[in-house]
DNA sequence: AAATTTATTCATTCACCGTTGAATTAAATA
DNA sequence: TATTTAATTCAACGGTGAATGAATAAATTT
């Protein structure tokens, strides 16, 4: 009797290829596992059998696509972030096109930010997860310090580019410390940590990205603004 | 030959109580060598072996003394924090009894962070582990969440009520909103990533946390006072 | 139809992890 | 001085990690 349940109950897969064209639907669903376990843990915490596990899927076939687990992460980090990335640019360009000739502070970081808020509001859960893991390693820098730089740092000066031309009284390490200062408010959203919920007595919700961002926005303004004051 | 030299070059140290008493020093080597580990790869990617290692001691000692890994990083954790905090609550009070009458953002906001530029500078060069350890956990929030709330929160709330007097007309939970934008900065400053570095061609480096900070509050008190013109 | 390539699981390797019980020695207490 | 307690290393355990070579089966190419 058991013999026979947990033959029935195990419908065991067994090696070799499968029926049909079904890889890349595989190598998806394994990065998105795998986007969820590194948010949710943080990439030393995860280990690439969890991965294999919620993804119905053995180890081996990770390694087969993946090489690694820090191929592993590695894509899951660009999978999104080369999306993201182009829109970003393509929000900054479209809004010089538009306002060439009056760039304001406030314009061009809400077009830098507009993006991070699209995709949070898309529908697709999958780039909370990305964010988290963003906000996660950007304060570590062992993993994060060469793949953020790549990844981000042109976007950056694209939009103090244009930020320069709305203060052109400002010095350039001025504009870098006041985007040093944003881009930590930026990652502490991102991070959805709880924290001010608990601070605030669930008064404001660090899972409310649209508000979060929005006082980011108006905070910062404030803050570049007054460099043009000295 | 061999054995006698291996002999000479070990001088194995023998179990047993040893002479003379230096378990106190020895527990501080041991939070140290952790501390500064913890600090460079996070929790998960440290192994006892690689503390006991450094500390130049016996893995079984570290569950002497503190039971388990993550009681082990609680204590680092806890040691500093508690002196911190002591001493942040300190400034605040006293900058409050000198200028009880005429509180302002910026004073408020730089008793909030001096104790922090004044660890950075002490000479002791744990802090900055520390703060990396901070700045690492806080977007962590399996790791981070309770004991980070549990520990700042009441310093933070303390902020937040001197801030509110020298801006009576602010919206609560714009105080908040504008907290966390505070604490992003300041959090990204205590990482220390090297990002910046990167991004400004060297023009910034962020492991001079005296001018960082200094721009963080330049920056942080703008994005407060903006709060008032609403 | 045969040979090759692609996609998959299986079974295993080996290093290393956190933790623990026992042995050992010195100090403190009785 | 005898006994207990504190501080230490030793030796090992069971578990788990990432990784890999081989087996297997379908699809594709020849």
């Amino acid at each position: 009797m058991t013999a026979a349940k947990t033959a029935t109950e195990n419908p065991k897969k067994r090696p070799g290829r499968p029926k049909g064209k079904q890889s890349e639907a595989r190598q998806k669903l394994i990065l998105d596992k795998a986007e969820q376990l590194f948010a949710e843990n943080g990439f030393h915490a995860v280990t690439l059998r969890q991965v294999a596990k919620a993804a119905e899927v053995d180890t081996a076939l990770l390694h087969y696509y993946f090489k690694h687990k820090r191929g592993l992460f590695d894509q899951v980090f660009r999978r999104r972030g080369e999306v993201l990335n182009q829109e970003r640019l393509t929000e900054l360009n479209d809004y010089e096109a538009r306002n060439g000739d009056s760039i304001d502070v406030r314009g061009a970081i809400t077009a830098f930010v507009q993006p991070l808020l699209d995709k949070v509001e898309s529908g697709d859960s999958g780039w909370r997860s990305y964010f988290a893991i963003v906000a996660m390693i950007n304060n570590t820098p062992e993993i994060g310090g060469e793949i953020m730089s790549e990844n981000f740092d042109p976007v950056v000066l694209r939009l103090l580019d244009l930020i320069e031309r709305a203060l052109p009284s400002a010095k350039k390490a001025d504009l870098f410390w006041a985007y040093h200062c944003l881009s930590g408010g930026l990652t502490l959203t991102l991070s959805q940590s709880g924290r001010l919920d608990r601070l605030s007595d669930n008064l404001c919700r660090s899972s409310d990205i649209r508000t979060a961002l929005h006082h980011l926005i108006d905070f910062s303004t404030a803050g570049f603004l007054s460099l043009a004051e000295k």
